[in-house]
RNA sequence: CGCGGGGUGGAGCAGUUGGUAGCUCGUCGGGCUCAUAACCCGAAGGUCGUUGGUUCAAAUCCUUCCCCCGCAACCA
């Protein structure tokens, strides 16, 4: 036996601050799918997944659910992997951040860095205003001046970590250059390059000192590292990496990854980040990088304050696993993002795989069964239609794998359908239920029906990466695991009794049981994210005033901002930009009479100083102002 | 003029060496009965965002403008 080829395969890993919804679950759907794919076709795979697990954000939902940090991604790590499971993917590991191993490495790998010189103590390049207790940067200032009071700011320097990114730019534009299928899909890498590299790579801030919930520096008590070292390392210390050159043996087996598989919305860190800090430590870096699409529901991100969140293991519980992974897989665009809705779930698996699919194996199976008591064998002989379908069978392969080594899983799952349908038609083409009615065509339907059983063998090998289940009964149902993928490599099938794949879903009633949950639901978690209590004296400190709007504007080069000129009843007008440029024209303001916090510390946006802020509603996805009527500018509100 | 992607029959998408516009779903009509009211066939439906141009010929190349999305910068 050859030496199996090796491939290394990640998903990004899941951040622990709540349940991923079934957008996070497509990362690891597409990988388990490659993943398969890969072994399938002899190599050897290693698939790693995991959980992220520090941070700032995490100490805070700890923090409101009275909870330590490590309580809390202790549950939401086993949610990941219950969610993970139920999608019956097959990965060889799950790490998470917290894993003692783990957080060693990282702390070996931040003081190698360190000791190289390509981490350095620095300080954020900042002005101080000692009365605004604020940090600006040079081009933040004004005249030379705090933008939000106006007086004098010191050279104060808040203390951090970089990693000089600026000094492995030109090597990270030769990879570039030299691995032209580095990052997938193309059109993210010129993103990469117009916005980052060619205004040149700020070096990078890579240690905090503002929260505890994470890896400490081993040199530096106050500092803890950031994600970017912490979360990225994670593909090379979950396989054995070691600074020290004690690496693993998996690691020297399986590094460089072959693949990460991520979302678009990260495509930055793996692509520049992540190789420079490789790069600084001397290692190989990842062949490819797949920023994939966003699952939206409808039109919509999905979020929780939304209330549209579908959760891929609810569907699994309802629907199957392969069902949620099959829709994935068939319905996402490679360069696009895709949408799902209960609706259009139900109407692609009654479809592809309750009609087409499975009714297939189904009523073939079936006539196995009652014309020939479940044995079928080869005959050797076929005609013109035979052939037909065998060289349909045949490109059909062909487009199903160019597709899968493209990792354009969508397309690849197209051609199976699309051998599933022809067969349907060879039915209707050789009509074996007329056959069955002479004795003098029993040969012929014989030979009719042995076609389809390849058929269905060959749809059973391919639908496997996509559908393993499915691959399985299919198998079980045909009674052989051959896995060849030409015409004739079975002789003789025996049958098992016919089974429905995947029985039809009644959409009403289906929808109907999904919205009573979503109700129940809903109740139980309805203000779950509550704020901690505060007492009146807390309360007053925000000062609430009545003011109409005598201007409104927008700003240039601001999509989202508005400025508005303010009389609050003081006398001078107040400028305050507004973050709701989508939803109100200037025209629709003026006039009208606000609440502003007049208060809050001034803070310069896009060059124009706001002072203070519009009360608004965040209704659905549009943002609502609370307009008053009939109230005196500068009136105070309690 | 920050960068990039996209605007194709009701919906979702294919369609770059320019040469009769395709696929899936949906709709309508027909066929069949082995099968999960499934399957098969046919039809209707598109000025391929807009303007001008190159060409014998453009969805496909160049140009004007409009709209949508993503990234980046500010959603006080």
């Amino acid at each position: 036996m050859s030496e199996k080829k090796k491939f290394y395969i990640t998903t990004a890993i899941a951040y622990t601050s709540r349940k991923p919804h079934i957008g996070n679950a497509y990362d690891v759907v597409l990988a388990d799918m490659i993943a398969r794919y890969k072994r399938q076709n002899g190599f050897d795979v290693f698939f790693m997944t995991g959980s992220d697990e520090h941070g700032q954000k995490i100490e805070e939902c700890a923090k409101n659910e009275g909870v330590t940090p490590k309580e809390y991604v202790d549950k939401i790590s086993g949610e990941i992997k219950y969610v993970w499971n139920s999608l019956n993917t097959s990965y060889d590991k799950f790490i998470r951040t917290t894993d003692a191993d783990h957080e060693k490495a990282v702390q070996h790998i931040f003081k190698k860095l360190y000791d190289k010189g390509d981490i350095y103590k620095g300080a954020y390049e900042g002005k101080y205003c000692v009365p605004c207790e604020s940090f600006f940067t040079a081009s933040q200032l004004v005249d030379g001046k705090c933008p939000d009071c106006g007086r004098d700011v010191i050279d104060a320097k808040e203390e951090a970590y970089f990693l000089r990114l600026s000094k492995y730019q030109d090597a990270l534009v030769k990879y570039y250059k030299d691995n032209p299928d580095f990052i997938k899909p193309e059109s993210r890498k010129n993103e990469m390059i117009n916005n980052f590299i060619k205004p040149g790579l700020a070096d990078l801030c890579v240690s905090r000192s503002s929260f505890k919930w994470g890896i400490p520096v081993t040199f530096d008590k106050d500092h803890v590292i950031y994600v970017w070292i912490d979360a990225l390392s994670n593909y090379i210390t979950g396989i054995g990496y070691d600074t020290d050159g004690n690496t693993g043996e998996s690691y020297k087996k399986y590094w460089p990854a072959d693949l990460h598989v991520i979302g678009k919305d990260i495509v930055r860190f793996h692509t520049i980040y992540w190789p420079i800090i490789l790069l600084a430590l001397g290692e190989p870096l990842p062949k490819q990088v797949l920023g994939h699409p966003w699952v939206l529901v409808g039109e919509d991100k999905m979020s929780k304050s939304k209330g549209n969140v579908i959760y891929a293991d609810e569907l699994a519980e309802m629907f199957g696993a392969d069902a949620v992974r099959y829709y994935l897989l068939s319905e996402i665009p490679f360069t696009q993002d895709g949408t799902i809705t209960y609706e259009s779930f139900i109407g692609k698996y009654n479809t592809d795989l309750a009609n087409t699919l499975g009714n297939l194996v189904n009523r073939s199976i079936a006539m196995a069964g009652k014309y020939f008591d479940g044995t079928v064998d080869s005959l050797g002989k076929s005609d013109a239609l035979d052939n037909e379908l065998k060289a349909f069978t045949a490109d059909a392969v062909k487009k199903y794998t160019e597709n899968m080594e493209l990792y354009h899983n969508a397309d690849a799952v197209a051609a199976i359908m699309s051998l599933a349908k022809r067969s349907n038609k060879y039915i209707d083409e050789t009509a074996p239920w007329l056959l069955a009615k002479s004795e003098d065509d029993k040969d012929r339907l014989k030979a009719v029906l042995y076609n389809l059983l390849e058929c269905i063998r060959i749809l059973g090998i391919l639908i496997y990466p996509a559908m393993p289940e499915c691959s399985d009964k299919i198998k079980a149902l045909i009674g052989t695991d051959e896995d060849a993928l030409t015409f004739g490599a079975v002789n003789s099938y025996t049958v098992g009794e016919a089974k429905p794949l995947f029985a039809r879903i009644d959409a009403e009633k289906a929808l109907a049981e999904i919205a009573e949950k979503k109700e129940v639901a809903e109740l139980k978690t309805e203000n779950t994210v509550k704020l901690d209590q505060i007492s009146i004296d807390d309360f007053a400190k925000i000062e609430l005033r009545a003011a109409k709007v005598t201007s409104c504007e927008p700003i240039p080069k601001a999509k989202k901002l508005l400025k508005l000129t303010l009389d609050d009843g003081s006398g001078t007008p107040r400028i305050v930009a507004s973050g709701i440029a989508k939803f109100y024209t200037p025209d629709e303001l003026i006039g009208k009479t606000v609440i502003v916090v007049a208060n809050l510390k001034p803070a310069t946006l896009c060059g124009v100083e706001s002072n203070g802020m519009i009360l608004a509603a965040d209704a659905d996805d549009k943002i609502k102002v609370v307009f008053l009527d009939g109230v005196t500018p500068g009136s105070k509100i309690r």
